[in-house]
DNA sequence: CTATATTGTTACCCATGAGTAACTTAAACT
DNA sequence: AGTTTAAGTTACTCATGGGTAACAATATAG
């Protein structure tokens, strides 16, 4: 579906394993082990920035989640900001991802949206996701802000098109596909700011409620 | 429809108008004319705050748009958190007149429904209210978070309450009304995050876009 | 026309928290 | 081995900005 942080896809070959075997331990190159490391700094900085927001979220605390000090973080990041970045480009190729999913077959337009909204229930669940669809627009750095927008038009976009695709090959009604675009999506988004696994309403009855008032609509017909 | 902020609907009587005819720069009592600065620094704040967030928006800042120092922000408000309070106290007035007026009529559950969506679209352009919408959950003082949960449950509860009542009347299709009162407030409220008066997107069309995704859904059936 | 409350100012305090410098420990690689 | 590089630490600097004290001006009332 998706893809996971840096480059760890698959774990890097390790190509020396047949010289001798006196790697036990590492078993993970130490490229590797640094970008789980700063998956994990991510994660516990986005609980924590989903929790008490990014502002009253001190790099120290999220040291001690972590259990090192403030500098070490530096290793593994720029700065504050820098972690959003890096939420962003984890948003950014979960998102993407689902979206070439989604467009892959040929469906038509409605069912490609239904696919991408059921997707994107998924996807808004994760901690990363969410810190990034509450602090998008923080950034204060103009060229990582101009970045932000770029890639957040993109996929608005891309949905716009699913749309816009619909409503031409007749499965969708005659609508504006720019603005049901952003509709749909400041739904979805408010998801993830509310919606918690652990609590009592389930995936499916969410996914199932989205869905009718979007497909059909709440007004009664007879 | 709504209402304004302090206590100013009528300017107060003036009950000493005929004992002499010296007050000619008054005009306006003192509590009125603190009303109105209260207000003044309320807009100010929420543009500052709506424009560059509340962390990034220092007292200095919004003491400079008001044209006075900071320490005489002090005079109308508490602390920086205060103005938040007052934005939501504005905002909670506004709303619930809004559901007022809405339910005051005994249309059907659709018809109110439509009322609102129509109401709040207009509410969701004023800066005060925008503003509160994007800071609700900023609260730190507990206290403070609690009130303001508190209100935002009692309005969402109303909007489900019409939602169910359409439900039970017939007049919208049966549905899970909790649902989809959020659903519906993470759209309109995301509005406000977006939408320019400015802008060559008219109202009109905005409302019709919503309504017509909430209504009829955008599934073409034929 | 003075007395008094109302507004406003200048000049400060001080907690917080981002970012850095210099040093220590742990691991890896011939 | 013993040297290099990665990883982490303690102990700072330093700008920012919320909040306050003490003083100055202005208006309202008697």
């Amino acid at each position: 579906m998706g893809n996971n942080i840096g480059g760890i896809n698959r774990i890097g070959k390790t190509h020396n394993m047949i010289k001798k075997v006196k790697l036990l331990k590492p078993a993970l190159g130490r490229e590797e082990k640094r970008q789980l490391k700063l998956d994990a700094i991510l994660r516990h900085a986005a609980a924590a920035f989903m929790e008490k927001g990014y502002y009253k979220t001190s790099l120290d605390d999220i040291a001690r989640l972590h259990k090192v000090t403030k500098p070490t973080l530096y290793y593994y990041i720029r700065n504050k900001e820098d972690i959003l970045i890096k939420c962003e480009a984890v948003a950014s190729q979960r998102i993407n991802g689902l979206l070439d999913d989604v467009t892959a077959l040929d469906d038509n337009g409605f069912a490609q949206l239904k696919k991408f909204i059921e997707g994107y229930v998924e996807i808004v669940t994760d901690d990363i996701i969410r810190c990034h669809i509450r602090h998008r627009g923080q950034r204060e750095d103009p060229a990582a802000r101009e970045a932000s927008l770029k890639m957040h038009r993109e996929i608005e976009h891309r949905v716009r098109e699913i749309i816009g695709r619909g409503v031409a090959d007749g499965s969708l009604r005659p609508c504006n596909p720019t603005i049901i675009a952003i509709l749909l999506f400041d739904a979805l988004n408010g998801i993830s700011a509310w919606y918690r696994e652990e609590g009592d309403l389930n995936h499916e009855e969410l996914v199932a409620q989205v869905l009718l008032i979007v497909t059909e609509g709440v007004k009664n017909k007879e």
